[in-house]
RNA sequence: GUCCCUGUAGCUCAGCAGGAUAGAGCAACGGACUUCUAAUCCGUAGGUCGGGGGUUCGAAUCCCUCCGGGGACGCCA
């Protein structure tokens, strides 16, 4: 049950009812009733609730906005309402409401009674797919996938909390031109340590943890390979490396609290041919043309020059070719929603993509892609340039290492996918002990400490329909009541946005809250049936804190 | 040249499906621990929302334009 949603829908239907008898009594003349909403004001003052509609009628009543405000206003402050304790008109024409604060009363219980769910939403029936992270099985990760990952799982958690059925899922490119080049560079790396003449390839990766790989392989096989056939020797050595690297990569992931429903290889699409399939239903649609000797695929109306080649003049399937054939499965799979995490290095992709999807009868809307900005590494002030090639990152396992799961996570989750983040080591370790995630978690272990030391005196947490919550007369505690019952409000608007960045802000808002009021109040203090109604208001306010948390993918101590 | 992101307090960033007096954290300054955890709190100070036009009852938010920063424009992925 979500209790601000339901206010909102009292008040809206009120509103409605008001205008109705407005026209019907000549007050007002409107041909249909506007969009109006019913939000929460910034300003206290301003009421509990504020709805605009005397603004967006002004124009068809051909009426000031304050006179519409006013007019309404007396048709909707009944005496003897259980709901609403009075309305005024202010500002531009806004009709604020002031609630009587009983609903709030019932936030305990409501609370309460969904225990660790509280914040889910009820089931829809929706199927929704996050596809994140997806790095080149050629290498370690990065503070860009670090990023990809916080923010992919985070989603994938408040998707899943606003009602949807999701599954997390990791595209792994093993196949194609850059795992022919991490085969010649094993290769490379394998001859040279087999003491044989080598030649490193051209922009080869040529990172230390992929000489490692071959380290580890010469470690169980030994030269074995050093006189075979080249094309079965970098077969092998891929074979090895892609192994070791990915279960690196899962590993990683997984300490990075991430779990994921589906590993995908593009490989398997090769394999199965399924991309050659798609390739021609495309040209059977005519949506192919060929061009010197390559096949290219229409992006859009034909004048612009977008077109993208997805077989190359040798035969040879593109990336895009391959993903067109895994967005097709995707939908295939039945998902009512696609959602794509990717670098913001890839938005030429997007358009390409969707237009594949449409090309193909797909509804092109149920593919959504989150272009997240690049992070820019700096240590000490210098540029870090990433490349897996040189092998110079800074890895996510360094990460985890230097500045801690939680609050790495927490770094990459409080800030929206479009800004451009730099990332500097240096003050990261040094505001570590700042760090915001601190202030968050530091508010869940003082009321986990509150519940311990009632506990020791013989104090039970009770019931809330055995708690009389009018004595909890202070603002700080109405304000706390109805931070708590926005919440899953707060789900829904980040799911539907796709912000889990709104989450991190709100949970530091709602810890900044209950700081506050623990500086200024006793929870734990003499008169026995006010102690009782703290006791069960922090204790809501904690679990609104660890399900917030959760969402994010950080632990929520209990001491600290 | 085309496209994407971005420009808000000294710094890092929220707010941007239009709403009322533009917010938070950090840094700065001044206070609060015999009391449930001071990783906390309270107070002070800090602004031409990059510039200029436009739409509107109302613009940080939408549109146009200019300027600054980042990125993409491959038969790479």
């Amino acid at each position: 049950m979500n209790l601000v949603e339901n206010i909102q829908g009292q008040l809206r239907k009120r509103v409605e009812a008001a205008l109705q008898v407005a026209r019907d009594e000549g007050q007002l003349s409107f041909q249909e009733v506007p969009p109006f909403i019913i939000e929460v004001p910034r300003e206290k003052q301003h009421g509990d609730y504020a709805c605009n509609v005397a603004m967006l009628l002004a124009r068809q009543a051909r009426m000031a906005p304050p006179r519409i405000a006013a007019m309404l206003a007396g048709y909707l402050g009944a005496a003897g309402d259980t709901l609403i304790d009075r309305v005024e008109v202010a500002g531009a024409g806004f009709i604020n409401f002031f609630l009587k604060d009983d609903w709030l009363f019932d936030v305990p219980r409501v609370v309460w009674e969904n225990g660790t769910k509280y914040g889910w939403a009820a089931p829809r029936g929706k199927k929704v797919q996050v596809e994140f992270v997806s790095a080149n099985p050629t290498g370690n990760l990065h503070m860009g996938n670090a990023r990809g990952g916080a923010l992919g799982d985070s989603l994938a958690n408040i998707l899943s909390m606003a009602g949807y059925e999701v599954e997390r899922e990791y595209y792994i490119n093993d196949a194609g031109n850059q795992i022919e080049l991490f085969g010649l560079s094993l290769e490379a790396r394998y001859l040279e340590m087999c003491g044989r003449e080598f030649q490193f390839p051209e922009g080869g990766y040529a990172g230390e943890d992929v000489a490692e790989t071959v380290r580890h392989f010469i470690q169980h096989q030994g030269d074995s390979l050093a006189d075979v056939e080249p094309g079965l020797r970098r077969k092998k050595l891929i074979e090895f490396a892609l192994q070791e690297k990915l279960d690196y990569i899962k590993a990683t992931l997984k300490e990075f609290g991430i779990n994921y429903d589906v590993w995908f290889s593009e490989q398997s699409l090769h394999n199965s041919g399924k991309i050659e399939e798609v390739v021609n239903e495309l040209r059977e649609r005519g949506y192919l043309y060929e061009k010197e000797g390559a096949w290219w695929f229409k992006t859009g109306n034909g004048e612009d020059e977008k077109d993208e080649v997805v077989i190359r003049n040798n035969g040879v399937p593109t990336y895009f070719a391959a993903d067109i054939a895994y967005h097709k499965n995707k939908f295939e799979r039945g998902f009512d929603w696609v959602i794509n995490i990717w670098g913001a290095d890839h938005h030429g992709h997007v358009a390409r993509m969707k237009a594949a999807m449409a090309a193909l009868g797909f509804a092109p809307d149920k593919l959504d892609v989150i272009l997240m900005q690049l992070v820019r590494l700096y240590r000490g002030g210098e540029v870090v340039r990433m490349s897996k090639r040189t092998g110079t990152l800074v890895t996510l396992n360094e990460l985890i290492e230097e500045v801690g799961r939680d609050a790495a996570r927490f770094f990459f989750v409080i800030r929206s996918p479009d800004s451009h983040l730099d990332f500097d080591l240096e003050l990261a370790k040094k505001e570590s002990q700042e760090n915001p995630v601190y202030y968050v978690q530091y508010a869940h272990a003082r009321i986990c400490s509150i519940i311990r030391q009632a506990e020791s005196a013989g104090i039970k947490l009770q019931h809330p329909a055995k708690i009389n919550f009018r004595l909890l007369k202070e603002p700080q505690e109405l304000d706390l009541l109805r931070k708590v019952a926005e919440f899953p409000n707060e789900i829904l608007a980040a799911a539907d946005t796709l912000s889990p960045h709104r989450i991190a802000r709100y949970v530091l808002d709602l810890a900044g809250m209950f700081h506050s009021y623990y500086n200024h109040f006793r929870v734990l203090n003499e008169r026995e049936e006010l102690r009782d109604a703290r006791l069960v208001l922090v204790e809501i306010v904690r679990r609104t804190i660890k399900n917030s948390l959760n969402a994010l993918g950080v632990s929520a101590p209990e001491r600290m």
